[in-house]
DNA sequence: ATTATATATGATAATATTATCATTTAATCA
DNA sequence: TGATTAAATGATAATATTATCATATATAAT
């Protein structure tokens, strides 16, 4: 009960929930992230920081980007796989998302 | 996503998690809710008005006592259901919830 | 009719969350 | 080295949430 209390209230947030609903498509850098949500940097920032302390995600340095990806206990929790399919993004952030899939060249994993 | 945005607001507070987890089980009456989370009558009412408003539970008047359960809506919801296996009550919770489940004799529904 | 029980609401204080702006750190590039 | 880009942090103001106490309403029992 604690635990999941702690994962709501950080799924809890349009900015995080979004978050969350990206990395299940695809590990990212923050500036991609912001370009695709549309952020200003120190507010993705600051809401990072809040789902990295609650353990939702995690980070790797690969040269001067942090990537960010969802921990394995979050992929393993079932009610946020549910998510994957009940939760859908904006269309201009799905847009974006998918050409950055698509278009993204450079080896940044 | 705003609408899952508004359910994972109302579901991100202890005490109205633990009111979806026990209505996941059974309909009750506030006064059932109350011995069950041992909470303030009124700190109980208020977060059921949050449930209510947000569409999460709705209620039938039976007698004096009102009985609250989990709207359709909620219910047909993946990661709700989810939450059934994930989300457990604390040992005394579950222990009055089972007690009240056998032992209630007369009829509020 | 009065009383008791069940529930809801209003007001307000205490607390927590969020946004914003400025600054800082660290890595890379020219 | 100095400039640039990526990301994090700190401080603070704005806003929202929560708990609490008092009061109100409605049903039923005596």
């Amino acid at each position: 009960m604690k635990r999941s209390l702690e994962i709501l209230n950080a799924l809890a947030n349009k900015t995080r929930l979004e978050i969350i609903i990206v990395l299940l498509q695809q590990d990212l850098c923050v500036c991609e992230l912001q370009e695709i949500l549309d952020l200003e940097q120190s507010r993705l920032s600051h809401q990072l920081r809040i789902l990295r302390l609650s353990g939702l995600v995690e980070t790797k340095q690969k040269g001067r980007w942090i990537m960010y990806s969802l921990t394995e206990e979050i992929r393993k929790i079932k009610f946020i796989n549910a998510l994957r399919e009940e939760v859908k993004l904006g269309d201009s952030e799905q847009k974006r998302l998918d050409w950055i899939k698509k278009n993204r060249i450079w080896q940044r994993m």
